[in-house]
DNA sequence: ACGTAAAGTAAACATTCGTTTACTTAGTGA
DNA sequence: TCACTAAGTAAACGAATGTTTACTTTACGT
């Protein structure tokens, strides 16, 4: 009944080790990411993470929770002001990059960590990203496209693409708004040549 | 002088290793596969790991160089007859997927095992994946495209595409030579209904 | 002022890992 | 036959890991 309405003087060290963990998880993984470092970011010793989290899983879990809520929100924002359903998917997917390609730890947590070398907290962070990857379902599924298109098919390759793109981002050149037009507009009329187009 | 000319009883134990390797790295990730399981998977001890191979990261540089050997063959084989260069892109898609989604150990290790992981190998997995990538390189340079599209961001959302299939492949239903097609259609022609593609 | 409980520490624990060492086995060439 | 060499083993090494334990500090409610 006490710790409800205790805000005490601590309980910020949580956030503090939680964003420590997402600097290290989202530039050397999980595994090459020791207990120690977290601690030592924040000043503190191995034992003391244990008294705001569980187990090394678990601080993955609030970073994997917390970059989904993140993402999310922004995301939302971004298309919340849109009616143009391409418009809206461009601005999603470049909301998406923006997110994972900035040196944003968290957001970029999701593209790093794979939730198969979570351990235990595996489940939880498939449910998180599925939670997150419903919303381009919703974008996809409202373009008009030609019948009999595989929506699920596309939102998966979509999501692949621009998923990878932290592995190569920095080498091409292109900046995440440029990237998220070029997706968008590929999705949308391909890249071959009208003169030539097949079928 | 005697090692050139004879190939004697064994040096296949060195195969049998890099096999069980492959499979073990595809299956459950470098970090989490260890080298008492690889020399166990061959009935051996961890010890004569090192009588073949001079480390855990000489063995995924072995694996990660047959791999590209391997999908390069593979890839130059399904294209050879072809002439279209929208046909020889989407068999080389095909080649790929199929490599990668396919029970195929090694390929796997080609997407399951980053680059970076790897240690003091890094620079040489890198190198090996480049020069596969130069591939799609080569098959996207020929197509007729649009002018001033930028072909090296096209590669990179294309592999970033394929590459990322091996995490949600089963779920969707598609097969490598479905997904194959519509990968490459929508590149080609986009998604959006003819009577209300934009620009 | 006092008791309580959370926060933090130092140190150890129990594994696990990649790797090395000393030794054994077995096939080969001369 | 005999020396040589590669293959393989059992065992240990040393370092690193996630986690626990016993103890100390500190702030707050009463």
């Amino acid at each position: 009944m006490r710790a409800s309405n205790r805000p005490s003087r601590a309980n910020n060290r949580s956030l503090e080790l939680r964003d420590a963990a997402a600097h290290l998880f989202a530039h050397r993984g999980y595994d090459q990411t020791t207990v120690r470092e977290i601690a030592a970011a924040c000043g503190m010793t191995a034992g003391s993470v244990y008294v705001h989290f569980g187990s090394k899983h678990a601080l993955l879990s609030a970073v994997y929770g917390e970059a989904v809520t993140r993402v999310t929100k922004r995301l939302a924002v971004s298309i919340a002001a849109l009616d143009c359903p391409w418009q809206r998917l461009e601005s999603a997917v470049r909301a998406h990059l923006e997110a994972v390609l900035q040196p944003n730890d968290y957001a970029r947590v999701m593209t790093r960590v794979l939730p198969e070398d979570a351990g235990e907290a595996r489940i939880e962070l498939i449910a998180l990203r599925d939670r997150y990857e419903a919303l381009f379902r919703t974008l996809i599924t409202g373009l008009p496209l030609v019948p009999q298109t595989d929506c699920g098919l596309v939102r998966l390759l979509l999501l692949g693409a621009i998923n990878w793109t932290p592995f190569w981002y920095g080498h091409g050149g292109a900046t995440p708004s440029e990237i998220a037009h070029l997706t968008v507009t590929l999705l949308r009329n391909g890249l071959a040549q009208p003169s030539a187009r097949g079928l």
